[in-house]
DNA sequence: AGTGGCACCTGTGTGC
DNA sequence: TGCACACAGGTGCCAC
């Protein structure tokens, strides 16, 4: 499911009902996700939470005992309810904030992740965080950047922009999108994107992902933000599943090809 | 080292 | 109607 917006839209979303609060306790009803929940979860209690972190698609609660490491993975989602709400299937874990409401976790496929770094464990410095590349919405990434990395890569573009070691955040809808934006093709080798065209691509990867956020994210199945509600940006994707439909641009019919997953894009503006 | 492919899991849609 | 199969937004591991 979600992908840099999406996770930002959560963020955002439940942050103010975190940052000077304090989580009482968890509830953990099934921990049998992909990596199964720490244990420690269900014995942790009054923890003052001081941040709500962001790092590509993880999001990072820390608090004065230590830190969350949470990833929605496919299906998950965070939802702000009140504590009466009545618990549905895949309702996994509720984190439960002292005098308010609880951010429910619910996540149909299970490959999501929550992970317990105790005291001053900084989940930034797990061997899984440390290896990501940069984060696309800060100002030191640049064309330059981008291409350094596309340069090693002899793999198809769009799969090198969905690998979070050459940036975060970029998952299978927006690579398509961003690609057709800047006029490349999907298949092209990654180390035969120029300088000048990975300045294009840098500038659309920002220009869609923050219109994305500002939008609330994109819905395809079964995304929504923190209080329910579906991403708008669904409204705008300009390929991402519209195989045969009409360009937007010239017309031609949108192509379908399997690019580690399914990809679209307008065989005529994108060489 | 770089790369491709599969596995993890559940639900839904499609075609026979 | 029932069944088999493909596919769905991510990531880690394995074999080449």
């Amino acid at each position: 499911m979600p992908e840099l917006p999406e996770v930002e839209v959560t963020r955002r979303g439940i942050a103010p009902a975190l940052i000077d609060h304090t989580i009482s306790h968890f509830v953990v009803r099934f921990p049998r996700l992909r990596t199964p929940v720490s244990p420690e979860f269900a014995c942790l209690r009054d923890l003052p939470v001081t941040s709500v972190d962001r790092r590509g698609k993880y999001i990072i609660i820390r608090t004065g005992s230590g830190s969350a490491l949470i990833h929605l993975g496919m299906s998950g989602h965070l939802h702000l309810v009140s504590p009466d709400t009545p618990v549905i299937k895949h309702d996994h874990i509720d984190i439960v904030i002292a005098g308010g409401p609880v951010i429910r976790f619910n996540d149909q496929r299970r490959f999501g992740l929550f992970e317990w770094f105790p005291g001053n464990r900084d989940p930034l410095e797990d061997p899984r965080l440390l290896k990501l590349g940069p984060e696309p919405l800060e100002d030191s990434f640049t064309g330059q950047t981008l291409h350094e990395r596309l340069s090693r890569s002899r793999t198809p573009v769009k799969k090198a922009l969905m690998d979070n070691e050459v940036l975060v955040g970029v998952g299978n809808i927006y690579a398509s999108e961003v690609l057709f934006a800047s006029g490349i093709s999907p298949f092209r080798k990654a180390c035969a994107v120029t300088e000048r065209e990975c300045g294009v691509l840098v500038k659309n990867i920002r220009e869609i992902l923050e219109k994305s956020i500002a939008r609330g994210g994109t819905t395809i199945h079964d995304f929504s933000g923190s209080d329910g509600s579906p991403g708008e940006y669904v409204s705008e994707l300009r390929v991402y599943g519209k195989k045969g439909q009409p360009c937007p641009v010239c017309g031609s019919p949108i192509e379908h090809a399997v690019l580690s997953r399914s990809s679209y894009y307008c065989p005529r503006c994108q060489k």
